[in-house]
Parts: C-alpha cells; sequence; structure tokens
DNA sequence: TTTTAATGTGTATTTTTAACACATTATTGC
DNA sequence: GCAATAATGTGTTAAAAATACACATTAAAA
C-alpha cells in the first residue's frame, strides 16, 4: 500500500492508524410475499447479539468497488443475478459493533422471493415481515428503518417495485404492494388511472390464473416507457 | 483490534487484509454570495491533480464517528460551529485515489460566507461559483454534483436555505438562494405567497439599508413553527 | 422634481389530487 | 343449473395546489 499523500499534512497519526477501520456493506433485501414486504434476515452468532436477527453484510475487500460488494453479498446469498440495488447511508459510530470499529455502507434491494426460494436451504436465512421485527443485532434495526424510509420516497417517483413482483402481474398485486410499503390504503379506482397516465405497464391480454376469484388482466413493466415526468402515488 | 468474529467465516482472507481499505470524508461546503452559489474548494498537492480544485477532507480518525469527522473538517476549515451538515453518499471506486484505497464519504454542508471570512487566510482556499466549476481532482466534480442535486430536492421541502443567509434577510434575498441553488427564475408573487403559507418566517418588522433601491422588510427564519405539511418551491 | 428600480399585493386559470358508486365477470356452493 | 359471493373494471365531481399574470407604492438617484 502506498502513502495516502493526501492526508499527510496529518503528522501525529501514522498511516498504519488509519487502516484499523473496517469496512463493511450490509444489505436489506425486501422481497414480497402474502401481502407483506418483507426482509432477508439471519441468525446472529456473535455472542454480543446471539440468537437475534441480523441483515446480510460483508467486509468490503480491498480490490472491489463498494457496489461491487454489495452485489456480491447478494447473489451469494439469493442467487440473483440481474436486481435492483441502491446505496442508502453509511452509518460510522464508533461503537456500533461489538468486535471493533466497523463502519458499514448499506444497500437496500428489491427481489422476487418466488424466484430464489432454491438457495433458501439455509435455514439460518429467513423472510421476515418487516412490519413485525422490533429489534435486531447491532443497529441493524436503525438501518432497517433508514432503508424502508428511503424505499417509501423513491416508490412515488420512480419504478421500483416492479421488482418485487414476478414478470406478470395484476394491477391489484402492484396495488397490493405499495399498500404493505407505505404501510397505508390506497383508492383502487385513482391508483389505476395514475398507472395507466404514467405508461409503466403493457398490457398483455392475458387473465390471471388459479385465483378463487374473477380474474384481472396481467401486465408487464414497460421498461422503454419510462416517463420523465411522474407523479406521487396518493 | 479484537477480532472481527462476526465475519469469521470468511477464512480466506486474514484481518489483515481488510484493514488496508483507508476511510475518509469529504465536504461539501456550499455559501452563497453575490448573487451566486458557491463552494468551498482547494487547490490540490498531490501530483496526478497538481493544481486543480478539490474538496475539504480528511482521513477518519479510529477513534471518532463518522459524522463526527466531518463536523471536525468543516470546524477546522471554516471555524464555524453550528452549522447545517448531511450525509449524501459515499464513493467507493477501487481507484478512485491514485494514493491508494481511499473510500470516502460525502457530506454537503450549508454555511453563511460572511461568518467566516477570517479564517479564509489560507489562500489554497476558495470560494468557487459551482456553476463555472467544470473539472476537480480525483472524482470530486462527481461528488460536487451530487450533493448538488440532493440540494435541491432537500431545499424543496426543508427549511435549509437559512443556513446560507444572515440572520436578517429580506425575501429578494431569499429568493436569490432558491434561484441559484436550483439554477431557474422564481415568480416573485409566487414565491413570497408560499413562504408567508409556511410560516418558515418572521416579519421583523426592520427594513434593509445601504441598499441603492427602495429597501425590503426584514425577515429571520421561524425555527419553531416547522410546518409539518411542506410544499415544494415552484 | 422627475426618473428609475426595486418592493408589495390579488385574482383568474389550469392542473393535480381526492372522494366516491355501480355494473360486470368468473368462481363457489347449493 | 342457479344463486350468492367476491373480486374486477370504469367516470365524474369537488377540493386543493400550482401557475400565470399587472399595477400601485416607495425610496434612492439623477
Amino acid at each position: 500500500m502506498k502513502q495516502i499523500s493526501r492526508f499527510s499534512h496529518l503528522g501525529e497519526l501514522s498511516d498504519k492508524d488509519y487502516f484499523r477501520i473496517a469496512l463493511s456493506v450490509d444489505c436489506v433485501i425486501f422481497g414480497f410475499e402474502d401481502g407483506e414486504l418483507k426482509v432477508l434476515v439471519i441468525k446472529c452468532n456473535i455472542k454480543e447479539y446471539k440468537g437475534m436477527w441480523s441483515l446480510l453484510g460483508d467486509l468490503v475487500r480491498p480490490d472491489e468497488d463498494l457496489d461491487s460488494a454489495s452485489y456480491r453479498i447478494l447473489k451469494d446469498r439469493t442467487g440473483l443475478d440481474d436486481v435492483y440495488l441502491e446505496q442508502v447511508h453509511t452509518f460510522g459510530k464508533v461503537n456500533r459493533h461489538p468486535a471493533g470499529r466497523v463502519i458499514t455502507t448499506t444497500y437496500f434491494s428489491l427481489v422476487n422471493i418466488k424466484d430464489h426460494q432454491l438457495k433458501l436451504s439455509d435455514n439460518e436465512l429467513h423472510w421476515h415481515p418487516v412490519k413485525e421485527i422490533t429489534e435486531m443485532a447491532f443497529d441493524h434495526k436503525n438501518i432497517l428503518d433508514t432503508c424502508l424510509e428511503r424505499l417509501r420516497e423513491k416508490i412515488q417517483d420512480h419504478p421500483v417495485v416492479f421488482n418485487l413482483l414476478p414478470k406478470k402481474f395484476s394491477l391489484r398485486e402492484l396495488q397490493s404492494v405499495y399498500e404493505a410499503v407505505l404501510n397505508c390504503e390506497l383508492d383502487r379506482r385513482n391508483f389505476r388511472k395514475k398507472f395507466f397516465m404514467m405508461d409503466w405497464l403493457v398490457d398483455l391480454n392475458e387473465l390471471e390464473e388459479d385465483v378463487p376469484h374473477r380474474p384481472g388482466k396481467l401486465y408487464k413493466f414497460n421498461s422503454s416507457k419510462f416517463a420523465k415526468k411522474v407523479k406521487k402515488i396518493s
């Protein structure tokens, strides 16, 4: 490792001291199942937080980009490749990790749970309803809250929730995702109206199957027609 | 330094390897002067970017919180104490710093330039109009752009621009700040209407002095009456 | 005293958001 | 097969917010 000469005016501390901070990445991986927003968590096995849920994370390797690190964690854990990933915040309190100084950069991700059931053989891994999580290891509850808030802002004007759904979905399912994320009820007519106006959907001229009621039309996300001007979901 | 046992499953790399990433903080310090948005920059003296402007930054010390590090930089450089500071993004490309692996967390800050002219004796430090900066050392132009975009979003519904102004200001000055930040013209009547509706201002019943035209009324920021529901500035 | 250049104010129009009800369709149970 | 059920699908109206726009007032400067 070369000298960090840009900071050489700080003579009172040697470079060696500065490399005593570890950098990690934690991923808040959101999924949607049974009408609920869920998050992928794992049982913590360090003694201070034994048995509590924690987020998926790992240390950043010296030779990988920060974004690549989050991508690697996601891919290793879920087997998914083409996922939505967004950096949210970096948490850097001195004592946030009992084992030493670890600063963590957090990302949230949106995946379709059904797409990677296979990988969940690891029974320490678990999809947990976000609403029911009150406590987590480390500062992970705080991280989860921060990412959830970011997600709520994001879906207001960016077409990202499609990542939580299968390729083909009904408007009912789409609305259900919004309601789960925002934790509120939405007016069906206004909801549909807005989505048709925004041009985010393609009508597949197919109907739902195996639903215990009148089947709804199926749509897919229209990736080619991102509306420049976007509107809030009411 | 203790073992980072949470990550101990990663047997293929020793802990030592992980501590070869340095963590820095860079501050995008915005000011407002002569009707322009400015940013505090410093001449870069590492050979790869000799003479180019760079942001104010420093390595994070092992025993200080991440937020404290940004605060320290700001205080050391500007002498200001009670300033607005917000974390924006962490940049972590492997080769972003020529001297080695440095991941940087960036903050933007809003200060009133007039409040700390004294400290600017250091002539490597310089308030530069944001609009005129096309190139910077490292990835700092990218960082500046990211922070500017965040600032633009922020001022839409949060009362933060007051930090760029003196305690007492006219509506003209306030509008001028918005126009400088958003880089657009605003309708004076609508602008005033909205601010009065938002209840962010206190009328001081004083008039501007030493202006070469009819003096406007002076206001101060109403810190006690944060409106819950905020509106976009048009 | 006149000119200049800013401050200060109100209304009408358009756009967006929010509230709201009934007919239609496929499934389920009798 | 038929009735009951539970969802889908659709338009209008009212309220709120955003936008466009013009003229009288005031103090300084000429």
